[in-house]
This record gives C-alpha cells, structure tokens and sequence, in this order.
DNA sequence: AGCAAGAATGAATGATCATTCATTCTTTAT
DNA sequence: ATAAAGAATGAATGATCATTCATTCTTGCT
C-alpha cells in the first residue's frame, strides 16, 4: 500500500476529503451527544446502535469507548444533557433580571416551552425516549427527577410572587405549578404523538388557557 | 431415551409438572401480550427480548413466532391492546348509562385515569415506552392517535353538554378537552418518572383543580 | 528535525438475539 | 383404535451489535 494509494482512501471515506483530526476531549464528546441525540430523534431509542451514531458524528466506532466507555454512558449523559438544556433554558427565564412584569415572565416561558421550530421536535423525542425507559431504569428517574425538581421549585416560586401580586385567592402555588408542568408535558406529548390533531399554535393557546384561568389579571 | 426418562425430563423442565397444553390459538396470544408488558414494565421496551417474553409467559420461543410471525408484530399487537383497553375503558364511563349526573361522570372518569393500584403502573410503563419511540415510528403514532381520537371526540361531547347544563361562558369545549387530557397524560407521566415528588392522591387533586376552575357549579 | 504522548481508526472478537424447522406431542374425526 | 391435523418445542442458524486493541496518525515539545 503506497502513500498515494492510501491518499486516496482518504478522501474516498470522507466526503469533505478532511484528514483524522484531532480534536479536545470536550469537543468530542459534545459531537458525540449531538449525533445520539439526532439518532434517537430519527430511528429510535431501542433501535439506536454506536454504530449509527459514531457514522452519524462522522468519526470511527473505537471514539466512543474511548470518551465514553459505554454505550450504556453514553446514553446517560445524553439525557443529562438534554434534560439540563432544557431546564436551564426554563431557570434562565424564571431567574432571569431582564424581564420584571411578573405577566411577560410567565408568557416568556411559555414561549421557551412550546416555541421554537424544528429542533425543538427532536429534543421532545429524545425526551420522552428516555421517560419510556425510565420505569424499569432508576438512573434515568434519578437524573430527570434531581434536575425538574429545581425548576419545579422555581415555577412555585414565580406562581407564589403572581399570586401576591395578583391578590388571588383559592389558589395554592404548588399545585397549580405541579399543575401547569404536568400540561406542558403532556401537550409535548401530543405534539410528538399526535401532530395530525394538535398543532403548536392550538398547544399553546390551550396552555395560555390554562393560566388565564388562574391569573386572569397577569394573562391577556 | 426411553419413557421414563423423558417423563422425567418433562417434569424436571417445569416446575408445576404440567405437560405440554394444546390451547386455543386467542388464549395464547393473550397469554403472550401479557407476559409482554409486563416484561416492558420491568426490563424496559429496549431491553425486552423473545426468549425474555416467553420464558415469562411459561412457554417455548418457538410459540411467539407461530402466533405472532415476528417480534415488531407482537409488540404492534401488545400496543393496541393497552391502547384500546385504556380507551375503551374512558369510552365506557362516558357512554355508560349507569350515570346520569354529569358531574358524577367526570368524577368517574377521573378516577378511571388516576384511580386502580399497582397494575396501572405497569400500563403507564408499556404506554409511555411506546410513546417514546413513536416518534421514529409511524405505526404506533397511527395506532395511538386512531385510538384517542374518538376518547377525544367523547371528552369534548361530555364538556360540550356540562357547558350547555351550567351555562358556563368563555369555555370552549374542544380546547378544554385538550387540555384535560394533556393534564392527565402529564400527570401520569410524572407519577411514573418522579413517584416521589407526585403521589396519587396529589395527581388526583392537581386534575380535580382543573376541572373545578372551568366547571364550577358541577366539582365539589 | 526527531520524538514522545496520546487521539483516532476499524477489523476482529465474542456475545446476544430473532427466526427457523425437524421433531414431538395432543386432540379430533373416522 | 388409528390416522390426520396442527399446536408446541427448543436446538441450530445466521445476523447484528458492543467492545477491544494493534496500528496509524497528529500534535507539541525539545
């Protein structure tokens, strides 16, 4: 096998024509996750193989054992990525100085949860991938319930601070947060499921229903 | 090998000394979509193998593939089973005859979708581990979403004629059905992925509330 | 330039799984 | 009683997959 020859396998195998690169651990990794993610989103937790996902990132099979060590890692760290994303993204809004009307909060966060275009599909699919799994696999549980549990505290806390403010009565911030949660995770589900019957526009107006509802002062 | 010893190989094979039973072909396929789902419920959708299914349902492996012709089609087949059992069980209560107060109905039906001991969770496990792949698989979506469309369709007749009763303004049925039944699906996720932050009992006061802000003359 | 460190590769390995089918067993009809 | 029909079995097969590791390549240092 002469170095011309070999050149040319080179470029062969990768459409770019680029050579190995070596690249940080971080990045690696974070390419990694990435092509899972879209793995999952397209074919399936079930049907997801470290072949695929090493194909879909672009890189050999041998990487991901060694940033990974497993495929069973892999998949976890996965999850906690998706579910630290989205629920920083929720904190972010709800801690967030840049917004002080209390109303405009509530409606930003709606939009973070029920927005954006197509990405945010393939994020629900790894989501409720993971919450298939999690019935028969604590760690799943562990890392999804460890990390909702701190924006759970913070939706109380913004549902309690409208509710001084809005001087409403009968209305009990933990459960109305437990509430508004549980709707936003089951209009997700609807939208992966379903997305012949319900449409982002329809998920939303229900949700902004939801909380018309219960702060008809603070909603429209 | 003589006689003797296949008897007692046979016995030796299984523990209640039965011997091999010729069943009806319906019994068997029930045999075997149950000892599936309560496989998924254990071990996770991802994890569940045929030899795993039939060891569970007491039965040789061979057997699945004669009812059932392949794996994807037995896991089809156990899909609409919990799909049309849990519908068919919300269709009844809302068709039934046995109830006549309206408000009456809607507490039944709740107690339907929140009520029931251990057995319920491992349906949420099979529901929700099917949810999870839908995304990449267009068959579930199409057996789900035909399913619920009619519970669907239910719901908004039930609300419809609760309105028409309490004269309700403002309340559309149709977004309320959607609503609810996004509330309910969310809530049972959050029973099966964090059971200790939402217990039963909360779920059930959580819907309740709900239904109590858009019907008021009709809950409590 | 030359070398050491370690990042990246992918063919090879061994394990697991779905599916098949020759055989055995049970029931039913004659 | 006997035979035909077909239900049930499980060892065997071939395919697929996660993981390994000998080798190749890149980078940074001297």
């Amino acid at each position: 096998m002469t170095d011309a020859s070999a050149t040319v396998l080179d470029v062969a195998s990768c459409s770019t024509g680029k050579r190995r690169q070596i690249r940080p651990k971080a990045e690696r990794r974070q390419q990694l996750i990435g092509a899972t993610i879209r793995c999952i989103a397209q074919h399936g937790l079930s049907a997801v193989t470290m072949q695929m996902v090493t194909r879909e990132a672009g890189l050999s099979v041998g990487i991901a054992n060694l940033h990974f060590q497993s495929k069973e890692n892999l998949l976890r760290e996965t999850l906690r990525y998706v579910a630290e994303e989205y629920h920083n993204g929720q904190i972010e809004i709800m801690e967030g100085a840049a917004i002080t009307d209390l109303g405009d909060r509530l409606d930003a966060l709606l939009d973070f949860q029920l927005g954006r275009g197509v990405t945010q599909r393939q994020k629900m699919s790894v989501w409720f991938a993971y919450y298939g799994e999690a019935g028969a696999r604590p760690v799943y549980q562990k890392i999804v319930s460890t990390v909702d549990r701190l924006a759970a505290q913070k939706l109380e806390a913004l549902f309690a601070a409208i509710i001084g403010e809005g001087d409403y009565q009968d209305v009990d911030p933990r459960e109305l947060a437990t509430g508004y949660s549980a709707l936003i995770d089951g209009l997700h589900l609807g939208l992966l499921v379903t997305p012949r019957e319900l449409t982002k526009r329809r998920a939303r107006s229900v949700a902004r229903d939801f909380l018309r509802r219960a702060f008809p002062k603070h909603i429209y």
